[in-house]
DNA sequence: CCACATAATCTTTTT
DNA sequence: GATTATGTGG
């Protein structure tokens, strides 16, 4: 990677266009325009949502670029999602016509990392740590905790790593953590934990997330020099979504931005929903105070929704105190009302949704256009099994990453150990996967050694084979495992890393473990390898690659084909789709009642916001529906509709319940009188209502409570069945609904009647 | 050392 | 209800 570093301070380009009439200027609206050429001096661009802010921020980048005002290497351009950095990159050089070299352009995370990278010395570390995912940090702390002889089972792990991300988040070392703080973790014991986790850290060569930030604020403030070199370097500063910094990352840019103070900060107050992320609203509420001067810039007017949607949004919001004031406003007046709709059971929520979804899609909306909104990944699930039975494409965005499969973990931690030796986590995890014999006696053998000498794993393996302390059974596979090592890294500097993983995993046999599995994930988790090798060949090296895995731990495959999305309101932000659905509006889901445990109104005025959030990713419709009953934990829970529901401004809703619900009060408009649920009445199709099975039925809440259904849905042993996700098998046992099924593919199962089909 | 059985936890959101 | 951690017996 060409690193621009040595342009350092050289005089800017100076080619002195006037930009008045440029044409990427064109189109913008006054505030937008303003926001983009205010280049000197700290600016905050106060952007609603749909206000256009990727624009102005792209345009602003475009601008600087094109009135010479600074090399790419002088631009610090910080975004919190990488999607967010590779879209911001993509619009520059459409609008550039090709590539930008050289730009500081990414997340903070990102851009940490290769500060820290370049002077890892003065932290402590050696250029080639490594950066730790959550699965490893919470194996380290619990390693932790037991050498200290801490309960685990009373004092957990991750609840330790949450504690510590929080102080990290707020750019707290060990040494910084205010004395009455300590909490009552283990007794007290919380942060001389926290100076343990960091001391292993350091010894491993590795970091975790907060790190990236918090070494990078150490380092700056231990050494000026280095921080006037990039303070000098940094002429432009652009922060995207700066209502989700935290206090490390405010110190971080505060820092950078002291010497040419050509800080733009865009966001959006009320779109603030990470504060349990130890993201501070303050910091946004504060700006002025922190750069006096700062020019402000609102940007009110909103290009993506309907009037009621927008009504909607804004009249919920005005519920929160302690905003900075902005009042969206959109010349696309009307348009459909925002429907509300209350249904019996979670059930009836994502049939509702999935037969609505089927109403567009009949009238030729493409399915892409539309989203799920769900408060919780766990509320994914009913709308999945509803839209396969419906055969409707989806996709869950989000949920589990692909750099998060367990196969994916076994296969980097081998590339980790062949990158890196001494790193122990990787290590251990594969020392023993497939089983080769090297069990847990052999491993605390390691482990005593590695600790007396201070050496890695690795180290005190390689010695430990020269010896006879371990039993024979164990010292020849170690041995072996050694060896192969050694061979794969000889081999590193001569094969691709896409040839080198594949070699890898064949010969550890890794592969063949997977191969000899019988389970129905196991083909499953090969394609997923294979995956992995492809996705190998876009790196020059291991390291690059292992980077990449660390700091953007997302999917961007299966991205193609017409498909519904299924994700939380939390990675909806920044997005925007025709219709969208918000199922779960209700007391104590949303509004999450561990938010409003755990940090009261405040926790409140973020769960609205995140209503807020949702309802304004919509363009033409929204659909929002709330149970009155939900199972959760298998049991049954009742419960009322949001309080969410009854802020908004009843002028732009279209409102009912089904017959029966909610009758006690409340402004419902029974359904009963049509006795439809649907969501076609209120958005006047161009085709009929919904089918006539659903339309008129009134929900039998007896039935519904006490699913005494008919047996098996008339399936019987011996019958021949179609499942979604394990194909065709016959059925062995049946009872009630449970059907146990051997599957062709997949092997026995058991599977609730309602997934399956006669085949 | 490994296979199997039981227990426990999960379900807020993520770089 | 499912996955995962832990414990027990072979």
């Amino acid at each position: 990677m060409a690193d621009p570093f040595e342009l350092d301070d050289a005089p800017a380009p100076d080619r002195g266009v006037p930009a008045l009439d440029a044409p990427y200027l064109a189109g913008l609206n006054g505030a937008q325009r303003a926001a983009v050429e205010a280049l000197d001096g700290p600016v905050l661009v106060l952007a609603g949502a749909g206000t256009g802010k990727t624009r102005v921020l792209t345009t602003r980048l475009v601008h600087l670029l094109a009135t010479g005002r600074a090399w790419p290497s002088q631009i610090l351009a910080v975004t919190f999602t990488n999607k967010a950095a590779r879209e911001m990159r993509e619009r520059v050089a459409a609008r550039i016509g090709g590539a930008v070299e050289g730009l500081w352009l990414g997340t903070f995370h990102a851009l940490s990392a290769r500060i820290l990278r370049r002077h890892a010395e003065l932290a402590g570390l050696k250029a080639s740590f490594t950066i730790l995912d959550t699965d490893d940090q919470t194996r380290l702390l619990k390693q932790l905790l037991q050498a200290e002889n801490v309960d685990t089972s009373r004092w957990p792990a991750r609840q330790l790593l949450a504690i510590v991300q929080r102080w990290k988040d707020r750019g707290l070392a060990p040494g910084q953590v205010p004395a009455g703080e300590a909490g009552d973790f283990a007794g007290g014991r919380a942060v001389d934990l926290y100076r343990a986790y960091q001391a292993r850290l350091i010894a491993l060569n590795a970091v975790d997330f907060g790190d990236l930030m918090l070494h990078c604020l150490t380092l700056f403030m231990a050494n000026p020099g280095v921080l006037a070199d990039y303070q000098r370097q940094f002429k432009y500063i652009l922060v995207d979504e700066y209502q989700d910094t935290n206090v490390a990352q405010y110190l971080w840019l505060r820092l950078l931005a002291q010497g040419h103070r050509n800080i733009c900060c865009v966001g959006d107050d009320d779109q603030s929903i990470y504060g349990w992320r130890g993201a501070e609203v303050g910091n946004i509420l504060r700006f002025e105070k922190d750069f006096p001067g700062a020019h402000i810039v609102r940007l009110e007017q909103n290009y993506r929704s309907t009037g009621h949607i927008l009504a909607a949004a804004t009249g919920l919001i005005a519920h929160n105190s302690g905003r900075l004031g902005k009042t969206l406003w959109t010349d696309r007046a009307g348009g459909h009302p925002v429907v509300v709709r209350g249904v019996w059971d979670g059930e009836a929520e994502a049939r509702l949704v999935g037969e609505t979804v089927e109403q567009f899609k009949a009238a030729g909306e493409s399915l892409s256009e539309m989203a799920v909104l769900v408060r919780a990944g766990f509320q994914t699930r009913e709308f999945e099994e509803r839209f396969i039975t419906l055969g409707l494409a989806y996709r869950v965005v989000g949920g589990a990453r692909f750099y998060e499969r367990q196969e994916i973990r076994d296969a980097v931690a081998y590339l980790r150990v062949v990158a890196q030796p001494d790193d122990d986590l990787a290590f251990e995890r594969i020392v023993n996967l497939p089983r080769r014999g090297i069990g847990n006696v052999a491993l605390q053998i390691l482990h005593r050694l590695a600790r007396a000498e201070s050496i890695s794993l690795h180290a005190a393996g390689a010695r430990l084979i020269e010896t006879d302390e371990i039993k024979p059974a164990a010292r020849r596979p170690l041995a072996g495992l050694l060896r192969d090592f050694a061979r794969w890294r000889a081999e590193m500097a001569a094969t691709g890393p896409a040839e080198l993983t594949e070699r890898i995993l064949d010969e550890s046999g890794y592969t063949g473990m997977w191969q000899a599995d019988r389970s129905p994930e196991a083909p499953g988790r090969l394609e997923n390898l294979k995956e992995l090798t492809r996705a190998l060949d876009e790196f020059e090296n291991l390291a690059g690659f292992l980077e990449h895995v660390s700091l953007v731990m997302e999917n961007d495959a299966q991205a193609n084909g017409d498909m519904i999305s299924i994700m939380t309101l939390h990675s909806a932000k920044g997005l925007e789709f025709d219709t969208v659905f918000l199922p779960g509006w209700e007391e104590g889901l949303f509004p999450h009642q561990r938010a409003l445990d755990e940090s009261g109104l405040a926790g409140l005025e973020e769960e609205r916001r995140l209503a807020h959030v949702g309802l304004t990713r919509a363009r033409q419709r929204a659909i929002v529906s709330s149970a009155a009953n939900r199972r959760i934990h298998n049991q049954w829970q009742s419960a009322l509709p949001s309080r969410f529901i009854d802020e908004l401004p009843s002028e732009c809703l279209e409102r009912t319940a089904d017959t029966g619900l909610y009758s006690g009060g409340g402004n419902w408009r029974s359904g009963g009188a049509t006795g439809t649920a649907s969501v076609s009445d209120a958005m006047a199709f161009p085709y009929g209502g919904p089918r006539a099975g659903w339309r008129g039925r009134t929900i039998d809440i007896q039935a519904v409570a006490s699913p005494a259904r008919a047996p098996a849905g008339g399936f019987h042993v011996g019958d021949r069945v179609f499942h979604q996700k394990f194909g065709y098998g016959s059925i062995k046992a049946v009872d009630v609904d449970r059907l146990e099924i051997v599957f062709e593919k997949a092997g026995p199962k058991r599977v609730l009647d309602s997934f399956v089909e006669r085949a």
